[in-house]
DNA sequence: TTCAAAAATGTTAGCGCTAACATTTTAGTG
DNA sequence: CACTAAAATGTTAGCGCTAACATTTTTGAA
């Protein structure tokens, strides 16, 4: 039982190494300004001994225990899930407190406020993801409070924040283009939700991609949605309800590209043969359904890890009366190959 | 800024009050031993100022930080960020630390049992939720490890352990009861994966909303599943190619309803109007999909957050060296009616 | 070699809170 | 109304760690 004896502390290593207490912290710490022969010893006393530093006491001590709230209004829960893993992780290694708060998107001006307000005293700072991070007025609202806040994706913020994203763009264009070395010409695209930031991005890298690709671009392959299921249900089924419907679809996200393959099942199209569909965000659905989707995958746990260490750094300069102003950071995507994409049929 | 100026401590609530340090402690805490008058008095004046404790100091005071890791080695992320949400808040609650530490349930035994290795000494309880609470060698594992353990659902541990569930034989029975009560009589079911406790439970709710409704149990309306959206599209598959296809199927879990309406769609059958499908546990998914699954919601949040708490009761009592047994909780699940279900077609 | 600047290490104090014990107040008895 | 047990409150000390400053050791130029 750990909890039953005493742990081994600070000093139990000091002791051990004979060294101080403080050099002891020095080496767990930020490890300058002690000798190569002392932090070894330190280091290898700390190995035997197994020495863990208490974060309470960490805390305490240094005045640094930040309260960040995860803010979160997604139903898209599985964004969440991956996110909080990541946060969770980074948060713990520093002993902060991690809190998640749900703001409803759809509530009032007045209850968004509200319940922003209630933040601003107790949290140290606030991590938005999607779809908030592009809420005009959740913006507006901790900006004015000066609140430390990083954004995920979304705009680029004002103020106290910062942005961790992937580039939309790029990947949009990647993913496209994979259709396009695959042996499409002739490929739909499903918009996502118009006040969304990467909505704007993705459709962006699409064209970009069709324009390399020596393909003219085609409204009619281009259909609205929302980044939901249904939405998804509608666009693929005017996309494949045209003359010459499309032998690839980019859809903006996952979801929508889980309908278009239920609406290509309802036509008796086979997926990849006679369609190919790509999806983007990587998540859970796209591996649920059948065949799995071939994606865009954001690191969304290390996007988390990476906001965390952001957010630190600028409650650290807030409160050091530095102006704070960290640098946007863009992290790296991959795309997954799934059983959704393959050569267009021969005929088209 | 709340991080330039110190915030109020416990001494200036009890200077504010008049009162000694001790006695404000003992107000936010057990709340006993102090009188009425002065209850209210220390009450009002944390009010007035504002005051929130310092989880650090007291963790570190009170000699009770306990670490606790949420293990998962699910996939389907959405029932974990559910968890961890109610889980985060619970254990912020109380200062403790939360880890979430992936378990992959389909490496070999001598890796899971490193990965668990690494726990015992690391943390002070750990919380197991599905599938890994079904996990034999996970159980024995913990068991043999003498840590403190919260299962969720799965089946009930031996040693320090405890389990948070919903009755799933009742859930089972009561949306199995629903569909009659539309007026259907062929009722297809999907079970879920063999070595899961819940898949027993529900098949044998199943059943007995069968018996209850005069309906005698057809075994050709019953069809294997995995728990998984491909093993249900298998299934669905199944049981709507018969002569007499059910015109309502419940599916152990929502994926597989999910894949049910796929293969409706596939087949031209309307739901609501031609076929009736139900799920079980309220994914995301169950929202995501059209029309919305008729389905079970469980607490999640309140049965991590409850998971929390008997953890900490557990690890409390152990330390104290007192006998560690806490009682199994059943927690209260609610039917969501979504649009998947309605009555039977006249003709059937 | 000598001595100051630079680098490494040590000392002191205290973060905010709560055990554990000490003291005061209150209520209850004869 | 004194006197004691019980209840309420206060005091002291220290949880494990790290700022901030004090001291020692090392380094390298004169």
């Amino acid at each position: 039982m750990p909890q039953k004896e005493k742990s081994t502390t600070l000093h139990d290593v000091a002791e051990h190494a004979g060294v101080s207490p403080m050099t002891v912290s020095r080496v767990i710490n930020g490890e300058t300004k002690v000798r190569d022969a002392t932090k070894a010893r330190v280091l290898k006393s700390i190995e035997t001994l197994n020495y863990k530093p208490n974060l309470s006491a960490r805390a305490l001590a240094g005045n640094r225990a930040y309260k960040v709230a995860l803010l979160y209004g997604n139903p898209s829960a599985s964004y969440l899930s991956e996110l909080l893993v990541g946060a969770l992780e980074e948060i713990s290694r520093h002993g902060h407190q991690l809190l998640v708060h749900k703001v409803s998107e759809k509530a009032s001006e007045k209850k968004v406020r509200e319940s922003l307000t209630a933040l601003v005293g107790e949290y140290d700072g606030v991590i938005v993801p999607p779809p908030l991070s592009d809420h005009a007025s959740v913006r507006a609202f901790l900006s004015k409070a000066d609140i430390p806040a990083v954004f995920l994706s979304g705009r680029d913020g004002g103020g106290r924040s910062c942005k961790i994203c992937i580039d939309d763009y790029e990947a949009a264009r990647d993913i496209t283009s994979y259709l396009i070395e695959l042996g499409h010409r002739r490929i739909g695209f499903i918009k996502g939700n118009a006040n969304q930031f990467s909505t704007g991005e993705r459709l962006r890298g699409y064209k970009a991609a069709l324009a390399e690709g020596g393909i003219s671009y085609d409204k009619a392959l281009v259909a609205a949605g929302l980044f939901t299921y249904a939405s998804g249900l509608k666009a693929a089924g005017k996309l494949l309800s045209t003359d010459l419907p499309p032998t690839g679809i980019f859809a903006s996200n996952d979801d929508m590209a889980a309908a278009t393959l239920a609406v290509a099942a309802s036509k008796g199209l086979a997926v990849p043969d006679d369609l190919s569909v790509v999806g983007f965000d990587d998540s859970p659905l796209a591996s649920t359904v059948f065949p799995r989707l071939t994606t865009v995958k954001q690191p969304l746990a290390e996007m988390a890890a990476e906001a965390v260490k952001s957010l630190a750094g600028l409650i650290g300069a807030v409160a050091g009366g530095k102006a704070a102003r960290a640098e946007p950071a863009f992290m790296t995507y991959s795309i997954v190959h799934g059983a959704s994409t393959g050569a267009p049929p021969p005929q088209a």
